[in-house]
This record gives structure tokens, C-alpha cells and sequence, in this order.
DNA sequence: GCCCAGGATCACC
DNA sequence: GGTGATCCTGGG
């Protein structure tokens, strides 16, 4: 991977598979929006970050070398090939969702926020996730300043712990709230989330599902989106339609799982997001035929 | 006013 | 271990 640094920015040069809006676009993560540009901008890691494209180079700012390989390689997965994770499939569904999502990736997000935010996503929508994470974080995250802007991290456990029921439900969080409070309680006084990526996936999820507010969808989301569990694989409605229409499988949270890595291998979460961003970009097609 | 949106929980079988 | 009702809230 050739890097350049020079004015505070990282230019990854001929980079393959990386389209901010397929990465930030497709719901993995809410802190993240478009400039009118097409440009992205947002806050993860405590950091406001800028991301576009400039031909065949991705650009981070701001962004030092050392910020680069601490933080940043590992939050766009740089290390994974995605061009070659699924070359053998003669499956057309999922060789047609990776090109309409081509240069989406799967993030690495940080395991608490990634943990809060899905919580929050139970029985919602991702234009209300983002609004309720925004006023989580400027009611009860910390603010700093870059380039003259006030922007506001993520709440660490012992914020949100701390914080009443009522200023949960301020920020929209509704009923999700004491599953917030009793989970980052949890967190501040000893469950070990990075801990979980040294367990297998099962047991992993096992782990995360004894928090209050974690079932089998939300625990997958974690696994996947911020510990390193590639295979998991999050069954949501629109992946159930998914794997109901396209691939004629109907089963239980568990089966579906087993089907999906049967069917796409150790990399099963990557297909997901493919064909999950598909499907949702693409709703009408469940309605032909 | 009614229904739904990218689920979890609890009670009950 | 499986099913069905209920849970805040904003938008169509």
C-alpha cells in the first residue's frame, strides 16, 4: 500500500474497493455525513475525520503517519483484500450486490460506541439512530474543537452510566433507555469488550447477549462491526427478505447463520453488507416478480 | 388517526 | 425453544 503524508493528510495512492458513500452510506455507522462536496466528515476515536476520493487515491484529514497506522488503517480495514474475498462465487445474487456496492468496506468501529449505538437501533430506523447518537453525544460527550468547529466524541461508559433516565429519554433513546444506562454500567464496572475478539464467535455473542438490550441482532452487529468477527452475520428484516426471495431460505436467527456461513464462508458478514446495502438501495425489486 | 421502521423482553405455552 | 403482545418516537 503506497501512503503519502503532506499537509496533515494521509493520500492512499491506487487504492482498490473504497467509496465513502458505500462505506458510510450503508448503516454501519451514524456518525458520518456527506459534505456538499462528496466529501464525508465525521467523529470517530474521539478524532473529526475528512474522507473523499481524489481519482484513484482515498484522502484522510487530518491525518499524520502515525495517526494513519494507530487508528485509521484498522478502522478501514485496509488490511483485507475485499476484491478477492468472494472471486469463486457462481452466485449472481451476491456478484450483483458487489458491484452496485463496489469500495463499500467493513469498518472496525470502537466496541463501545458500536455496542450504545446498536442498542439504540432496536426497532428503529437509521435516520432516527443518527439524531438520538448525536444528541447522546453532545449531551453527554466530550466537546473539542478542530479548525474552529465544535464537534463532540462518543460518551465514554462512565458518562452514560452516570447519566439519569431522563436525560437518556431527552435524547430520544424512549424505552431503549435504562438498556443503555444498566449496559454501560455493566461496562464501567468490568465487562471486557475487547476481550471478547480473542473468543469464537459464539461464545462471543453469548457474552454480549447477557447485556441488557443485546439480542442475536444487535450482538452480530457488534461482532462485525467492531470485533473483528467477519463471519458474523446480522439478520435483520431486510436480509431475511434477502435470503427468503433470492436464495429461497427461511429459518430461525441460528439457521440463517449456519446457511450464510455454509453458503459464503468465513468473510459471511462482508457479503451481508453487500447484499443488505443492495437490497435496502434497491427496495422494488421484491416487488416485481 | 393509523401504521410502520434495520429488535428485545417478558409472559406463557 | 418457540410464539405473540408490548415497548418510545418520527414520518408517511
Amino acid at each position: 500500500m503506497d501512503v503519502e503524508f503532506r499537509d496533515g493528510k494521509a493520500i492512499i495512492k491506487n487504492i482498490k474497493n473504497f467509496e465513502p458513500q458505500h462505506i458510510f452510506d450503508n448503516g454501519q455507522a451514524f456518525r458520518f455525513f456527506p459534505a456538499a462536496d462528496g466529501a464525508y466528515e465525521g467523529v470517530a476515536h474521539g478524532r473529526f475525520l475528512r474522507v473523499w476520493k481524489e481519482g484513484e487515491s482515498a484522502v484522510l484529514y487530518p491525518c499524520t503517519e502515525d495517526e494513519f497506522y494507530e487508528i485509521w488503517f484498522h478502522y478501514f480495514d485496509l488490511g483485507l483484500e475485499y476484491a478477492r474475498l468472494f472471486q469463486d462465487a457462481s452466485d449472481k445474487e451476491l456478484e450483483r450486490a458487489q458491484q452496485f456496492g463496489h469500495g463499500l468496506r467493513v469498518l472496525n468501529q470502537q466496541p463501545f460506541e458500536t455496542l450504545i449505538s446498536f442498542i439504540i437501533s432496536a426497532n428503529n430506523n437509521v435516520r432516527r439512530i443518527r439524531g438520538i447518537v448525536e444528541k447522546l453525544c453532545r449531551t453527554c460527550g466530550q466537546a473539542f474543537v478542530f479548525e474552529g468547529e465544535t464537534h463532540y466524541a462518543f460518551p465514554e461508559p462512565k458518562a452514560l452510566a452516570e447519566c439519569n433516565a431522563g436525560v437518556l429519554e431527552g435524547c430520544g433513546a424512549g424505552y431503549r433507555a435504562p438498556y443503555i444506562a444498566k449496559t454501560a454500567r455493566a461496562v464501567l464496572t468490568g465487562f471486557d469488550l475487547e476481550a471478547l475478539k480473542m473468543l469464537d464467535y459464539s461464545l462471543a455473542k453469548n457474552m454480549l447477549m447477557s447485556l441488557a438490550g443485546v439480542g442475536p441482532k444487535v450482538a452480530d452487529c457488534v461482532l462485525l462491526f467492531s470485533l473483528g468477527k467477519k463471519d458474523a452475520f446480522p439478520a435483520d428484516v431486510w436480509i431475511k427478505r434477502v435470503m427468503e426471495k433470492r436464495y429461497g431460505f427461511v429459518g430461525t436467527n441460528k439457521q440463517i447463520y449456519a446457511y450464510a456461513h455454509r453458503t459464503f464462508g468465513k468473510y459471511a458478514g462482508i457479503a451481508q453488507q453487500y447484499l443488505f446495502y443492495y437490497a435496502r438501495e434497491n427496495a422494488g425489486i421484491f416487488e416485481e416478480k
